[in-house]
DNA sequence: AAGTGGTCTAGACCACCAG
DNA sequence: TGGTGGTCTAGACCACTTC
């Protein structure tokens, strides 16, 4: 059974995105959607704070509610990651997956660190080029302990890592934290990416987390420049 | 007067970060929080899901609130900016500000498009470079509507143009949409930034809008590759 | 079974903004 | 003054986890 706040957020954000709603509209008040959903008013107000967190609406007191006027371009480039307090990959074409090594190492201390393991553990040592269309647009440095995630292979690995996890192991993926940097390119990822020596990469590091806290994954993902961006929505409180 | 769930907010983030609850430890459930500061379930929940949005604490129905492993490393580069559902900015150093230009212009069709005004409007166009402790970090290009904005000067863009909107103008900033990816410097980036033609920069682009919904700024920051990192937590949900 | 968080109610009072 | 959202209550019932 969904929830009340979540069938509210979801009807709410059609209108916005179909353009029942059009920028600068005003929403209805919180009372009518009591009303019109036989609900408190604590669930429409998290459903419409759910809104005002990912940028599609604003709300001011004695003022009212109101669709933000959404104006970022989107869609110059292959990869989109949005952060809207969930994770979105828009991909547009066809992705596919090249394994350039696929090992175990003993864990060097600073990955030891962040994944909450000893040094020298056993660690899965990942090294992916991710295509879509053919073209080559990231370089994937992944590790992983095989006591957290057990039973990796370069079948799950040329597919989908998230899925297995979700759906064979049963657990659940809930968080991520992501530092991204701009790096001028060495020459692994001139010769991966397809890049000229003055191309620079957009270098992604990101933790990984479980929902019992559990980090789970630590990455560098190397991007080529051109074909990756990252949009974040962030608000003030 | 400061709201309970602020209070509590702040109580428990405190003494995550001062290490009173460490990594792991099992933070007092809803209900003995009720009681050592008087108050509803309610407001104890949205003080956590505030520390769950950013990345300290994680819950588990049945099981309880945890202190999460933050590990992700700061601190190498001299400004770090981390987008934690608010805006912090962390420049290690003493910082200053050189005004290359500031021009009215007529406004070009896709910015004005941005900002919510008409092309030709009249529009500030602003070039600057800011440095810490004498080292530039980034070129910052950035418009805004004199219609919005209004008595801009040269003395308030080397200073904070963000201070001068809300304690001058009495307006306040609310929220501001971000995209970041990787770029080949010019030659412009090369001599404002002391930049070698191989190296990169980090290119932030960014609409920030006031809390009436208006986008009340447009703006193109290129930063250092190698002094600047953006971070993002995200949850699931 | 006991303990935890997740959702939800049906109100209350207050702060803010418009006319 | 009327309408809006912000905060808060004192419960309720349910879902999930561990024992």
């Amino acid at each position: 059974m969904k929830t009340k706040y979540k069938t509210i957020y979801d009807d709410t954000k059609t209108k916005i995105l179909d353009g029942t709603y059009l920028p600068g509209n005003q929403l209805p008040d919180e009372i009518a959607v009591c009303e019109q959903y036989n609900c408190s008013r604590m669930t429409v107000k998290k459903a419409y704070d759910m809104l005002v967190q990912e940028g599609y609406i604003y709300r001011k007191q004695g003022l009212g509610s109101f669709v933000l006027a959404k104006s970022m371009d989107q869609g110059e480039v292959e990869l989109q990651e949005r952060e809207l307090q969930g994770f979105t990959r828009t991909a547009k074409g066809h992705a596919d997956t090249k394994l350039l090594h696929f090992r175990l190492i003993f864990a060097p201390k600073d990955i030891a660190d962040h994944l909450g393991i000893r040094e020298n553990d056993p660690l899965y040592d990942i090294l992916r080029v991710r295509n879509i269309d053919g073209q080559p647009y990231v370089l994937e440095h992944t590790y992983m302990s095989p006591e957290t995630i057990p039973g990796i292979t370069e079948d799950i690995l040329t597919h989908s890592v998230y899925t297995y996890i979700e759906e064979v192991l049963g657990k659940k993926i809930a968080s991520a934290q992501k530092t991204t940097r701009a790096q001028v390119s060495n020459s692994q990822d001139q010769k991966e990416l397809g890049l000229r020596p003055e191309e620079p990469v957009l270098e992604v590091e990101q933790i990984a987390y479980l929902d019992n806290g559990t980090p789970f994954e630590y990455s560098i993902s190397r991007h080529r420049y051109d074909k990756f961006k990252l949009s974040v929505y962030s608000v003030r409180r």
